[in-house]
RNA sequence: GCCCCCGUAGCUCAGGUGGAUAGAGCGACGGUUUCCUAAACCGCAGGCCGGCGGUUCGAGUCCGCCCGGGGGCACCA
């Protein structure tokens, strides 16, 4: 039982002897000043009203009645309008460093995921031209998602799904196709939402030094071919570049030669979901939530998006997954209540809330204070690999991932590719670096810090007690961040906690002071270190030694 | 018209699931270096948390209505 856990257990003894119901949850939090000490509770005013009392008098009850030994706190006072505050002995404070150091890179993991399969899909931009911007931030989001839920012993699945045969493949064939025509003399003919971007005329020139007997691709299926291999292995390097690695590429395609299309298209009319007009097969997702029924088959004979897509998401659950993540742009919002709507018409007992949605805002890309709308390569749109190129890896995952997805985002290239105090990533790691630097130049390998035989009382500057409160927290924050799928969460901890190291650092010494102050000071050291490390490897940025 | 997101400092945004005197970065202003990285630190200034009601001991946070901004409402993906 560690520090927290032992407190709240004696104050829940305490709250049942002053009359208080056996299952009261007393809520414990740090004070915003740490000056109210290290655990303030909002027990006593939450007991108001059942126990029929004034808070400030169940407080003073209620401090009478904790045994302060088993709550492991040196002092509880009552404030304000009955918060009780409690202060730590340093050494018991402190102390808790020790766990840190046992727990080493795993500092931060949790189990409530109980090794249950989960699959976070992500990026699944159609092979139609380079990643953008926003496939940036689900790139960045969805890895992350993925790392924290793996981070709270869940078994994480990053999954890329991907359109192989739809319409917009076929107008990259065609666009492929007029380059090609354009280059043997015709004039210019790029079919209606056709694509325009540099990057065709590359591929077409590649095309025609390979097919040198089909100069004008008249054989549109090889061009088709020929175009989507080109571009997956563009949007390959481009994630490669980005440090993303998928479990699994998920072709849309397969869902039809492996029969699932027809296999739910069955399911479905067995239902009794279903009904026709007008030559149209619709699902009645108007049962399950959704505002308004949904075709599946055209009149043509065609399947629309939406079968597909439900088809896909039963193999998820089939496959075993307790929970699917999908990571999209808000623009896919309306998708979610008719897939979900689509499952449940099966009747198959998944959940209703299957799958999980993180939809994420726009992003804007700004330099020199004006928007940035274009890329040479892509023509109509900012490339994930423009940025990488000009900002580095680790700045262009930490600004995209700085933010709520819910919020807009105003990527500011200046600010990112600034290596200096002004630019967040480098001030974390940079933190991170600081504190490498003592071990290196004290010529001490960190690993042999174990906090063995540490005097802990004597982290008791005010600067410390915040660095080990933080770091010690560290495990509940990862676990909530997961919780809430919110990996914003780590990057704002990441940038406060490099703050407390800083201060400390400026003020406080480590090499060369007395022996116990130095042996508690390195411990401190290590463990911001390795926690540092921890939270900058859940975003996928890096933790440099030096810089 | 309906659905989703947003509205907090000059700018860009946090605010740990309802707590005490609302925070950070950037920008502005002023300081700090014989010392493990000055890529750092300290100080100062800046606010009707879009508005009006409600819930309660207590609201930036929850509920309702309104006003602004963005996105979505296909037999396109």
């Amino acid at each position: 039982m560690n520090g927290v856990e032992q407190l709240r257990a004696a104050l829940t003894r305490a709250a049942v002897a002053i009359g208080a119901s056996p299952d009261v949850q007393p809520g414990l939090e740090r004070p915003r000043d740490p000056a109210h000490g290290d655990w303030a509770t909002n027990l006593a005013m939450t007991l108001a009203k059942p126990l029929g009392r004034k808070p400030r008098e169940l407080a003073d009850a209620l401090i009478a009645a904790l045994d302060r030994h088993d709550a492991g706190v040196a002092e509880a006072t009552v404030a304000g309008p009955g918060f009780i505050n409690f202060r730590l002995d340093t050494a018991d404070l402190a102390g808790g460093l020790a766990r840190v150091l046992a727990a080493g890179t795993a500092w931060g993991h949790g189990t409530g995921g109980t090794g249950r399969a989960a699959n976070v899909e992500f990026v699944s931009a159609n092979p139609t031209g380079p990643l953008h911007v926003g496939h940036g931030r689900q790139a960045a989001l969805g890895d992350a998602i993925a790392a924290l839920l793996a981070s709270q012993g869940w078994k994480v699945t990053r999954e890329f799904y991907y359109n192989d045969a739809g319409a917009q493949i076929q107008n990259l064939a065609l666009s492929v196709q007029a380059r090609l025509r354009e280059r043997a003399g015709d004039p210019l003919a790029i079919p209606e939402g056709g694509y325009h971007g540099a990057y065709i005329k590359d591929i077409a020139e590649a095309y025609a030094g390979e097919a040198t007997d089909d100069p004008r691709g008249d054989d549109l299926e090889r061009v088709r071919t020929f175009a989507v291999r080109a571009l997956r292995n563009e949007q390959d390097l481009d994630l490669r570049a980005f440090g993303v690695r998928f479990d699994r590429y998920f072709l849309e395609s397969s869902l039809y030669t492996d029969g699932k299309v027809e296999e739910t298209i069955a399911a479905l009319q067995a239902s009794g979901h279903t009904f026709e007009d007008d030559g149209a097969l619709y699902l009645r997702t108007t049962d399950f939530g959704d505002d308004k029924d949904r075709v599946m088959r055209k009149r043509d004979g065609t399947m629309t998006y939406f079968l597909p897509d439900v088809a896909y998401h039963v193999t998820k659950f089939e496959r075993g997954f307790t929970r699917a993540i999908n990571v999209q742009g808000a623009d896919h919002h309306g998708t979610t209540a008719r897939v979900r709507a689509g499952l449940q018409a099966l009747g198959r007992g998944i959940p209703e809330g299957y799958p999980e949605y993180v939809l994420h805002q726009m992003v804007t890309v700004m330099r020199g204070g004006e928007e940035v709308k274009i890329s040479k390569r892509a023509g109509s749109y900012v490339t994930v690999r423009d940025l990488i190129d000009e900002v580095g890896r680790d700045a262009v995952r930490y600004f995209l991932l700085m933010r709520k997805g819910d919020s807009q985002l105003v990527f500011d290239v200046d600010l990112a590719r600034s290596q200096s105090e002004e630019n967040p990533v480098y001030y974390i790691q940079m933190a991170h670096a600081r504190l490498s630097g003592i071990f290196r130049v004290g010529e001490i390998d960190p690993t042999t810090i174990t906090g063995a035989a540490v005097d802990w009382s004597v982290l008791d500057q005010p600067e410390e007690r915040e660095l080990v409160k933080s770091l010690l927290d560290w495990p509940d924050f990862v676990a909530a961040a997961a919780d809430a799928l919110e990996p914003h969460r780590v990057a704002n901890w990441l940038l406060e906690t490099a703050r407390l190291v800083h201060t400390w650092y400026h003020k406080h010494h480590v090499l060369g002071e007395a022996e116990p102050v130095m042996r508690a000071r390195l411990a401190l050291a290590r463990a911001a270190q390795l926690t540092l490390a921890n939270g900058l490897g859940l975003l996928g940025i890096s933790a440099p030694e030096r810089m």
